[in-house]
DNA sequence: AATTATCCTATTGAATCGATAGAATTTGGG
DNA sequence: CCCAAATTCTATCGATTCAATAGGATAATT
């Protein structure tokens, strides 16, 4: 399961993307507008900033903006950034990579071999869909949803 | 990540498999043979028993067995029983539905249209890979080894 | 009856999760 | 230069989950 605090930071992003503006968001503003409980989001914001995904100004006239392109972000690194690492099993994890203790024989462990397909898969999902791609998806699901509003009246 | 609980689940399963006898494996056997410690692992095949999994015979020579062949069960039946819902977000899974309190609309959440596919993909793998199944590439596994080891000397 | 095994209930310590409090620091404007 | 507005930092909190253990109750075989 993604913990909160990963999805309050994709949440985040996704909306500091959306506006794409050079005027930065503040803190105050992004929590009332993605109902997440502030002082929570000042921390995920800051852990945000030092994994290179936003910058930040002080003061009045302040806030967060990205740093990066949408285009240069993919949802994996987000959640790798939050919650670290995707594989199921340490032993298995590209970013991360540990010795299972309780595995007698990497090579011959049977959950091994299943769980790094489980991690390729998902990999192969988080790693090629950048947070640009995600807005198009829900501008597309958006135009859908109006249509449909539309064919009820 | 997969927690011990499943972990250790798995290796009783396939352990249990693996041998394929009428006769019944005893609790302490099977936590000498996989280092597990032994009153975690009595919980466990409750639980996996409780679960249809396994049948399990008491007194003396008594012990846990299969109570399905090794290619009725899939690795997502295990971990769904001990883990619980494989989906990252409440709102996809197909075995435990709900919804999420903190997103406004769900046919157009950036989240939910991605975790979608992370969980499908995962999904793909999990219930498409039975224990018989592993047992398969764990012997082939075994043998690449044997390979490499005469090689070596 | 004795032995061998599973079954059940309860509890523990440690770690993680989700959130809050309060003060320190930086910045821009008057 | 001072004030207000914002982020930054430190610290702590309660609740839940994780991993494991303890101790006895129950059932089946010999
Ligand atoms: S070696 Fe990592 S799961 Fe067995
Ligand atoms: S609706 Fe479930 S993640 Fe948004």
């Amino acid at each position: 399961m993604l913990t909160k605090k990963a999805k309050y930071a994709l949440t985040a992003i996704l909306n500091l993307a959306r506006k794409h503006e050079d005027a930065p968001t503040r803190i105050s503003e992004l929590a009332q507008e993605e109902n997440i409980p502030q002082k929570f989001l000042e921390a995920i914001l800051l852990e945000l900033k030092k994994h290179g995904f936003l910058h930040s100004k002080k003061g009045k006239g302040g806030g967060y903006m990205l740093r990066k392109s949408p285009e240069e972000i993919s949802m994996g690194d987000i959640i790798r950034a939050i919650d670290g690492p995707l594989a199921p099993v340490p032993c298995v994890s590209q970013s991360a990579y540990q010795k299972c203790s309780e595995c007698k024989d990497e090579r011959t462990c049977g959950i091994r071999i299943t769980m790094k397909d489980v991690r390729d898969a998902m990999a192969d999902v988080l790693d090629n869909t950048t947070i640009a791609d995600v807005l198009r998806r829900v501008e597309e699901a958006e135009k859908a949803k109006q249509i449909e509003l539309v064919k009820i009246s």
